[in-house]
Order: C-alpha cells, then sequence, then structure tokens
DNA sequence: CCTCAAAATCTCAATGTTGAACTTTTCAAC
DNA sequence: GTTGAAAAGTTCAACATTGAGATTTTGAGG
C-alpha cells in the first residue's frame, strides 16, 4: 500500500500535465505550507472560542504573557510581535480595552508610545487559553512523531532565517548596538 | 558558531521561562508553519503584483488553468480548490468577468451551477505569471537543499494527510465510485 | 403534476486588515 | 529657543472574507 496522495499532490499532477515546461516542485514545499497553515489556524479557532477570543485576541494577550512582567508592551512592540501593521494594532487594542483583558496609558517616559498591559483579567483568561492550546497544538501533530516534529521544525527555521526572520535586537551579522 | 535563533525560538524561550508547567514544542512547529506562509505569501505577492494580479486573481486564474481545457470549472468546484466560501468566490469571479480574464455563464445541463471559464486572455496571462511565480517560488527556497525540500514536503504531507487534505474524490478509504 | 428536501449560488451585513495621510512628540543642530 | 526630520499612534477609506439567509433548480416520491 503506497502512501495517499494529498491535495497538492494532485495539483503537481495536473501542472506536470498542463505546462510541462515547468518544473512544480517548489510549489509542493511552498503550497502545503500554507495550507496546512490554514488548516491548522482553523483548528486552532475552535480552542480559542471555548476561551470566548478570536485568534487576534489570543495573539496580544500572549504575546504580553509571555514578555512576563509587568505584562507590558508597546503598541510599536504588539505590532512587530504580531506581524501586522499599526492601525490593525490599535483596532485590537481598542477592542480588548473594553473587555477589560488590558489597560492603555501613555508612555510618562516618551510619550508618544502607547503601554499597553495585562489587567488580572486578562492574565487569568490567556493563562487558562494557553494551556489549552498547546494541548490542542499537540493534537493537531500528534500524526508526526516527536522526532519528526524536530525535524520539520529545524528545516522551517532554516528556511526562516533565510527570509531573514530573526528576533528584533538580534540581527544576523549586521548592525548591533555598541561596537 | 551555533545555529542563530529565529523569532519562534524566543517566544519559546520566554514561554519556558514564564510557563514552566507547559511544553511549548508544538508552538515550534506550527507557529513557524503560519510564520512561514505569511513570509513565503508576501514575497508571492510581488511576483503577482508584476503581472497586475492579486493573491486570489491568481489563485483563480491558476486552478482553471491547471485544471486542463476546456479551462472551465463552477463556483463550487472552485470553492472546495481555493480553500474559501463560496460568498467569496462570487465575488472573485465578478471582478475577473470585469477584467475580461474568465467568463461566467449557466451550465445547460444544471442551471443552478455556473460555469468560469478561462477566457484567451486569462490563458495568456496566467501562463505568463505561473512561470515567474514557479521561478520565484525556487529563489525563495533556495536555502534549503534539494533533499531538504523533499524532506519537508514530505513531513507537510503527512501531516496534511492526517487532517483529511485529500482531493475531493479520493477519501482514504472512504466510498470511491463504482465498486 | 405536486411537494419537499437537497444542491448551488447569490446577497448582504458585520468584521478585520492594509496603507496612506495626519497629529503629536522627541531630539539634534543651529 | 527655533527649526526640521524622524518616531509612534490614530484615523479613515477601500477592500476582501465569513456566515447566514434568500433564491432558484433539481429530483425523488406520491
Amino acid at each position: 500500500m503506497e502512501q495517499t496522495e494529498d491535495h497538492v499532490d494532485r495539483v503537481l499532477r495536473q501542472w506536470r500535465a498542463e505546462r510541462p515546461d515547468i518544473d512544480p516542485s517548489p510549489m509542493g514545499v511552498i503550497g502545503r505550507i500554507s495550507r496546512a497553515a490554514q488548516t491548522l489556524s482553523k483548528r486552532n479557532r475552535v480552542v480559542f472560542a471555548r476561551h470566548e477570543l478570536q485568534p487576534w485576541e489570543f495573539d496580544i494577550l500572549a504575546t504580553l504573557r509571555r514578555s512576563g512582567p509587568p505584562y507590558q508592551m508597546t503598541a510599536g512592540g504588539l505590532s512587530g510581535a504580531s506581524m501586522v501593521t499599526s492601525g490593525a494594532i490599535t483596532n485590537r487594542i481598542d477592542h480588548l480595552v473594553s473587555r477589560g483583558l488590558v489597560t492603555r496609558a501613555t508612555d510618562p517616559g516618551n510619550r508618544r508610545s502607547v503601554l499597553i498591559t495585562l489587567t488580572d483579567a486578562g492574565r487569568d483568561v490567556i493563562d487558562g487559553a494557553v494551556t489549552d492550546h498547546v494541548s490542542g497544538e499537540a493534537q493537531s501533530l500528534a500524526a508526526l512523531s516527536p522526532g519528526e516534529q524536530d525535524q520539520l521544525a529545524a528545516l522551517l527555521r532554516k528556511l526562516l532565517l533565510s527570509h531573514g526572520d530573526a528576533p528584533a535586537g538580534a540581527q544576523a551579522g549586521a548592525a548591533s548596538s555598541r561596537a
């Protein structure tokens, strides 16, 4: 019994038939990354809903939570961490403030900046949601052995690093502060 | 010199410090899949723009193109292939019709259905765009060796299949037409 | 023929994002 | 002190998606 064909396999087969002049194999990798992202995100949404959170609400709260005490970041910091534009962050924060999960205050030391802080209620919500979240994600990956999961993560890390995906302030060989 | 840390590595480090009671490693896999999907999609957008196409326009045209002559599918078929709802398909088709890249006609054999067909102009556009697209994607993956790319694709296929990602009409052991 | 449920699409309001323009604040140079 | 550019957010219009409800068509029974 051979391995079943997935959706992308069929797409590649179609391209090879219709456009024999091009090699579609890159689509086999990137197409599956996109498709997996969409599928997994749909699954996560179910877990978030159990905690009455939208995916984007979870994102913000989780980012604040994992930053550690005092669970506080600037709007710009959140924007960078979330891969969304500043306009979207303003919007998200408005909602979370009205739900009482975060507070918004001008930074006394730099009044251009806005400091977003997790409230106690926000911390309770995110702590419960994260616990569920990771166990849900573990289930989503159950078809892969721990070794395969590590392999997958390593390959993706290599790919991401080649696209400049490094945490702020840790740029490859580029300008680092202080010579 | 050890491997540089990527964005997700930092996130995992933060979680381990803040929530030592949970194992965040599933996020190391799924977080990177999402992040890679977003990064790669941003890169693709640049290529599409050279052909005056939105990502979603490319999707529809490419789906029709690879289906082979007569480059024709129902709205429902396009919806399933694109992972978007039927409402979105209606919208997309409206735009493509107004650009003269596809035509929309009621299926004579089943007047509930709508047949979308690629025009000659549409075919020219997508043929040029696809050529550019695959070479762009090949570049996006250049950091991985061909062997690593295959490995990555295989791991993702396994993951996708475990979530039921199979081409329509080829369900695992399920009802297949004609005994 | 008539009825009714399922199928296929369209309509539409609610929602969230992007990107650009705009405002306020900061800081360095004069 | 002024001036001017850069930084940080907010505002806002354009746009695309989702999800539910409405519409039309089909086909099986009766």
